[in-house]
RNA sequence: GCCGAAGUGGCGGAAUUGGUAGACGCGCUGGACUCAAAAUCCAGUUCUAGCAAUAGAGUGGGGGUUCGAUUCCCCCCUUCGGUACCA
């Protein structure tokens, strides 16, 4: 009967996955609650401690929930698709799918070793075909869907043509990417080619050309959120723009309604603000100039049209389509030169040189609207092509980059912002007194915005207008490793979804993974694949890591349905997440892109809410001590130095920081971390790069071979990523092999909050273990049952009762480092009564079996229970055990603490202040003032005020 | 630059949202048990002065509101995340 967490875990393991203990069915008349986590991408290094922190905390909301009554989905899966698999195959040939699956073979038994209640019969691939099939379905569904504005929401293509067979395009108003005008007659007069490329304008998921961002390394075309700084989130390679033809799905339809929502979101005021910001909302107006001697106008849009006397010139993006046509001869050259010079900068020389103005003269001239001056038409890389209109009006005087873009090339600057009001006013404010304006003359900037708005939509010259940042999502890879595009094109490239019959088009098996010619996906070499007999050839690129992780929370509901993506049943019961926990790299990726998906299944009637995820917590990452040694850096051959921490800190860029393996390190991450003798044989065996090299410190300059047994050099430690490379990584099967799951469990909720980051010391878990064999022998002691039927003692009902409503309202707010505080506090209290009494001792198992699973399980059945305690009753606390027959007040004089009295609970208020005063201590301190005024905080403090 | 989060002992972190700052754990110090080690138990542990009782200081820095501020307000500094020529 000794405490033995690995034999207990595998007993229970066992019993619980043959009991199918945490499988759930929607048919219950239980309420639903719903706790999703992220899933993980199986990589090939396995789980590090960092990963399971989410996913510990979302099991012990589970456990929780469950007990308090609720019929709980808690399902986990694979993010399965992806480019690391792929990488990984062009470098060993070994299929993706093999790997794939190896690596979720491991993640599987991580997971399962750490004792989660998953249920795993709901187990989701994203790379599965029962599963990608309707990811491909999701798909057709936004390729037959266009987003209507009147009804404010995706309706059918098919309505849409029969709009433009009797009113033509001007019968319908709906999200597209340019205008075009026709006619009933023209669209019924139309060939196929050009009724899909009209239709193109419309689809929610729809192929374009466009400028890409393209990653020649890697061989494929990345999502905005998938650049990082100029170069590729994975990997780090440089990132082109590219103009290729891609699948895109029109987000941008839902930008309001995402940007909307947001508020009635329980997720983090910061993350909401993220949303916000990505998809950035701005108003203003669509504003018309003139050409001189040219039949075009430029479009621009602005938000700040009050501004508008002071336009001295106009900037085109680079790319723009009027650039070709108004540039004048004498310009040709200079525009042609410029152009190349800009499509030749990588992203990263674009970003490293960001305040460098730089620009071009078209030739051509705009007219001001108001003025009918002539102001001169440039082009400049600070206008991007595929924000706004792709052009502005220039007003240097109050624009930053206008401003330097005015000076560097000699143009006219005309002050129109009067800011003397607004002394602390940044140039961004939209604040001050219009000047030089003609009618505008001597208004409040708001004022003056509003008014121009008026005048230029009564001129016919521009409109209000909406703008967002957010930009469709590029849904075309250049890969092998992603679902398969259910559509394929006819000899004149005119494009043709599958049917729902012929779903799932799978993907074939390949051998060589290495991209085709012509930057094309890997598939376009199986001609057998490709070829459809008769012209028809099937699309070749596959979809984006987030088209499988869109909609996942929905497949979990109804995992097994071949019939539907989940069967409505099932969605009607279990409607929507509760609680989601995962890391905040997602906060504007797959978090956009799921919610995008939501609402237009929404509008399809196939999901009831609005929303897939009403709570959301992000939790912090788990952090890695990082210990360096200080390499002197080589001028010229030689041995290698290391030196002391010390030392190096003097002159850091002098020395390389090479990271040691953690364990080498004594007294690691504190101020004296560092190597003795014995840790530098191990390094230097580990490094054998280094078997010659010197170690410097106060005691002299040793090599391995000289050293003194007492020779110490100290390392410099970091807090970071745990990772590889910092060779600072821990294995949480380590971990629960030494410790077990339970004290792992309930040390990493113990470290800290779950949403902030901190560093992992496996120093700290020893008080854990502590913990659960002091709670251990508070039922078994020197091998023998001590719980009994006894009646409890006052002490232990007061702890109890404290530590249920503790723990439960800690439960509740998510905060587990606090609740598991209180589970020390209360068995050390419970140790000092002689008494072991049922009454105390099962609800307590009860309590802490969210958090310990396996220990608590194998005590309740020892104590004789033949069901399990994940399916007890969760204990309630009695407020009456919690009151106290006497309170010790501090008493203060002017809030200093000068004093403590013990009084009854009940006492009288009048009472007590009568007592205070006449402590010897307060008199004391009073030295004979009377007191002004006399505080008392029920239960917390009386304050004397002199 | 902008947006967001956070700064509390040697360390991870508590503090009922304005009421005894440092819960709980690690580490450290001393003690018990032991031939010894491990384990366990007991006591101490914010800093300064003092043998002590005790006194003073103290939640990144500076100011303010209040009987009373880690908590509210203003300014500044630092760290970490996100984002970036967004018109």
């Amino acid at each position: 009967m000794e405490f033995q967490p690995r034999d207990i875990e595998n007993k229970w393991k066992k019993i619980w996955k043959t009991s199918r203990l945490y499988e759930v069915s929607h048919q219950s008349s239980k309420p639903k609650f719903y706790v999703l986590d992220m899933f993980p991408y199986p990589s090939g290094a396995g789980l590090h401690v960092g990963h399971p922190l989410g996913y510990i905390a979302s099991d012990i909301y589970s456990r929780y929930k469950r007990l308090k009554g609720f019929n709980v989905l808690h399902p986990m899966g694979f993010d399965a698709f992806g480019l690391p698999a792929e990488q990984y195959a062009i470098q060993t040939g070994i299929h993706p799918a093999k790997s794939t699956h190896q690596n979720i073979e491991q993640y599987r038994k991580q997971l399962d070793n750490i004792g989660f209640s998953f249920d795993w019969s709901r187990e989701v691939r994203t790379c599965d075909p029962s599963y990608y099939k309707w990811t491909q379905w999701i798909f057709l569904q936004l390729y037959h869907h266009y987003y209507d504005l009147e009804s404010a929401k995706a309706m059918s293509i098919s309505h849409l043509v029969s709009i433009f067979e009797k009113k033509g395009s001007t019968g319908v108003s709906a999200v597209h990417s340019h205008d075009e005008i026709f006619t009933s007659g023209q669209w019924l007069k139309m060939t196929t080619i050009e009724k899909d490329e009209v239709l193109m304008n419309y689809r929610l998921a729809y192929r374009k050309t466009g400028y890409v961002n393209w990653c020649e390394a890697l061989g494929t075309v990345l999502a905005n959120d998938e650049v990082k700084d100029g170069v590729s989130e994975r990997g780090g390679f440089p990132v082109e723009k590219k103009a290729m033809k891609q699948w895109s799905l029109r987000i941008t339809a839902y930008a309001e309604r995402l940007l909307r929502d947001l508020d009635n979101l329980d997720w983090s005021e910061a993350l909401k603000t993220m949303q916000r910001n990505w998809i950035g909302k701005s108003e203003g107006a669509q504003l018309f100039f003139d050409l001189y001697d040219h039949e075009a106008k430029i479009e621009v849009f602005t938000t700040r049209p009050d501004t508008i006397f002071g336009a001295t010139y106009m900037v085109l993006a680079p790319e723009h389509d009027l650039v070709d046509i108004i540039t004048t001869s004498e310009q040709k050259d200079f525009v042609e030169q410029y152009r190349n010079y800009v499509s030749a900068r990588s992203e990263v020389d674009r970003m490293a040189e960001v305040k460098e103005v730089t620009g071009v003269f078209t030739g051509a001239y705009a007219i001001h609207p108001f003025t009918q001056e002539k102001i001169p038409v440039w082009i400049g890389e600070y206008v991007l092509k595929d924000y706004g209109t792709g052009a502005i009006m220039a007003v240097p005087s109050d624009d930053e980059r206008d401003m330097a873009f005015a000076q560097k090339f000699g143009l006219p600057i005309i002050d129109v912002i009067d800011k003397t009001n607004y002394p602390g006013a940044t140039l961004h404010d939209k604040l001050g007194i219009v000047i030089n304006s003609d009618f505008l003359n001597g208004m409040e900037v708001p004022d003056a915005i509003q008014m121009m708005l008026v005048r230029v939509e009564e001129m016919g010259i521009g409109t209000r207008k909406v703008n967002y940042k957010l930009r469709d999502a590029n849904y075309s890879r250049q890969r092998y490793w992603g679902e398969p595009f259910p559509i394929y094109y006819d000899s004149d490239g005119v494009s043709h979804a599958l049917k729902e019959s012929e779903l799932p088009l799978e993907l074939p098996d390949l051998d060589d993974f290495k991209p085709a010619a012509g930057g094309k996906s890997p598939l376009a070499r199986l001609h057998s694949w490709v070829d459809l007999g008769n012209g028809n050839t099937r699309e070749t690129d596959t979809m984006p890591g987030f088209a499988g992780s869109s909609w996942y929370f929905l497949r979990y509901m109804d995992a097994q349905n071949e019939n539907e993506f989940a069967s409505q049943d099932s969605i009607h019961y279990w409607k929507d997440v509760d609680l989601y926990i995962g890391g905040t790299e997602h906060a504007v990726g797959h978090l956009m892109y799921s919610r995008f998906w939501h609402k237009f299944l929404y509008d399809k009637g196939l999901v009831p809410t609005t929303e897939p995820f009403k709570k959301l917590v992000n939790q912090g990452m788990i952090q890695g001590v990082i210990e360096y040694l200080y390499m002197e850096k080589q001028k010229t051959g030689g041995n290698n130095t290391f030196v002391c921490f010390s030392e190096a800190s003097k002159n850091p860029e002098r020395y390389a920081k090479i990271p040691v393996f953690i364990q080498f390190v004594k007294n690691y991450g504190t101020q004296g971390s560092h190597l003795d003798k014995k840790g530098i044989e191990s390094f230097v065996e580990w490094m054998p790069d280094y078997k010659s090299a010197q170690f410097k410190s106060g005691l002299g300059t040793y090599s391995i071979v000289d050293m003194p047994e007492h020779f110490i050099i100290y390392t410099g430690s970091e807090v970071g990523k745990m990772s590889k490379r910092y060779h600072n990584v821990v294995n949480p099967d380590d971990i629960v092999g030494r410790y077990g799951a339970d004290c792992f469990r309930m040390y990493e909720m113990f470290l800290g909050p779950i949403d902030q980051a901190k560093p992992w010391d496996t120093k700290g878990i020893d008080g854990v273990a502590k913990f659960l064999r002091k709670f251990w022998s508070l039922y078994v002691e020197n091998g023998n049952w001590r719980i009994d039927a006894s009646p409890p003692d006052e002490a232990s009902l007061r702890i109890l009762h404290a530590t249920i409503k503790k723990v439960t309202e800690d439960i509740e707010k998510l905060s587990f480092n606090t609740a598991v505080s209180a589970f020390m506090v209360c068995v050390n209290e419970l140790k000092k009564s002689e008494t072991r009494s049922k009454e105390i001792l099962e609800p307590l198992l009860v309590l802490m079996a969210p958090f310990a699973p396996f220990i608590t399980e194998e005590l309740y059945s020892q104590s004789g229970h033949t069901h399990s305690v994940h399916s007890a009753t969760y204990p309630s606390w009695d407020e009456e055990y919690l009151k106290k027959d006497s309170i010790e007040y501090p008493v203060c004089i002017n809030g200093k603490k000068r004093d403590t009295i013990t009084v009854s609970a009940d006492i009288d208020k009048n009472d007590l202040e009568k007592i205070v005063i006449e402590l010897d201590g307060i008199k004391k301190w009073m030295n004979g003032k009377n007191p002004k005024k006399i505080i008392v905080v029920p239960g917390r403090m009386v304050n004397i005020v002199v």
